[in-house]
DNA sequence: TGTCTCATGTAAGGGGTTACATGATTCC
DNA sequence: GGAATCATGTAACCCCTTACATGAGACA
């Protein structure tokens, strides 16, 4: 359950509560997550059972009272042996190819408007990307190594749009060329 | 649900059984689902429901009886309308990603490791999708054009393996790099 | 007056996973 | 004798999603 470590890296920056957590998530692309409440409060609730964090509550005068959450000693033991653990490979939902798999049923002209349909999907979600301030919500840099590690998150996203890109320009030219040899036929 | 549509799709070829449609299902790396039974034929009962499939039970002497699928004249027109339908852009899991979100808590020595494990980890994937003899589980292909969506559609897998794997090793050389200029100083 | 933000939680349900249950045959 | 293949199904459980519930203050 990588979302239970997830909120106790957020926390190792510093205290923050359920509804800060969710909008992090929210707000970030690479934790693959909704950032729904039932998620995050049940995880700090398994949290708090493991000793991993602590909470406080803070009365507001203006605003309901909130829970404040702070990460352990044991918790940030466990947060750096998670840190680690050997890295499992990407899985990767592409419904698209699902799609295209089955795509001889439709003509050439539906096939490459179902193609750039896609391009331009992938388009609007690379620019979003790249318009979005990086990382910004998980706290302040805590050295330049850091920052460089989150860069190297951003780039691993961008890339990944970038590729697929590539691969369906290379895709709408492949079929067009089929497309124009089986016409002279 | 796709996986409702992919069985459609499976099904277009020639009948099959849900035994059937779980080895190919396991067989192929672009279908994201493990192909359990809890899910086929749970999906067999409802395009049944739909009059999608029909099914036919077919007494063997030395095996179990079987049920076969059929799809129906609605399920291709059904099939096709999805293949024509709206485009969505992947979405990616990187656990990996997660964790070097955190890995400002590791050395650079532990930080390499853990970058190395993962590019081994890549290239044992980019490998066995190599090796593994494409598409050809999912019936003979009907044209030319069929053919090269296939092709299409894995290339599409092992570019995105190899997008990451070139990712990773430009990581590791800047991270090697910044490391350099520490001791440096 | 209505919507947004702050803030914590619960309910219902979809989708996916592994493991269990049965039972004959085939292959080592 | 033991494992693998053929074949269909069920049970228990995990993870995740949207929507609901409450309720105050700010803002238009």
């Amino acid at each position: 359950m990588a979302i239970n470590h997830t909120i106790l890296g957020m926390l190792s920056y510093q205290p923050l509560t359920g509804y800060d957590l969710k909008k992090r998530m929210q707000g970030s692309s690479f934790m693959p997550w909704s950032g729904n409440n039932n998620q995050i409060y049940k995880a700090l609730l398994e949290l708090t059972k493991y000793d991993f964090v602590t909470s406080e509550v803070v009365h507001q005068d203006s605003f309901p009272s909130k829970k404040v959450y702070t990460i352990t000693e044991s918790g940030l033991v466990e947060l750096k042996n998670w840190a680690k653990s050997k890295p499992e490979a990407f899985e990767a939902k592409k419904p698209f190819l699902l799609q295209l798999a089955w795509g001889d049923l439709l003509s050439y002209e539906e096939l490459d408007v179902l193609l750039s349909q896609y391009e331009r999907e992938i388009e609007i979600q690379l620019l979003m990307e790249q318009k979005r301030p990086a990382t910004k919500q998980l706290g302040r840099s805590r050295s330049p190594r850091e920052t460089v590690l989150w860069e190297l998150i951003n780039d691993n996203i961008i890339l990944s749009y970038k590729a697929d890109l590539e691969w369906i320009k290379n895709a709408r030219i492949a079929l067009s060329k089929l497309h124009d040899s089986e016409s002279v036929e």
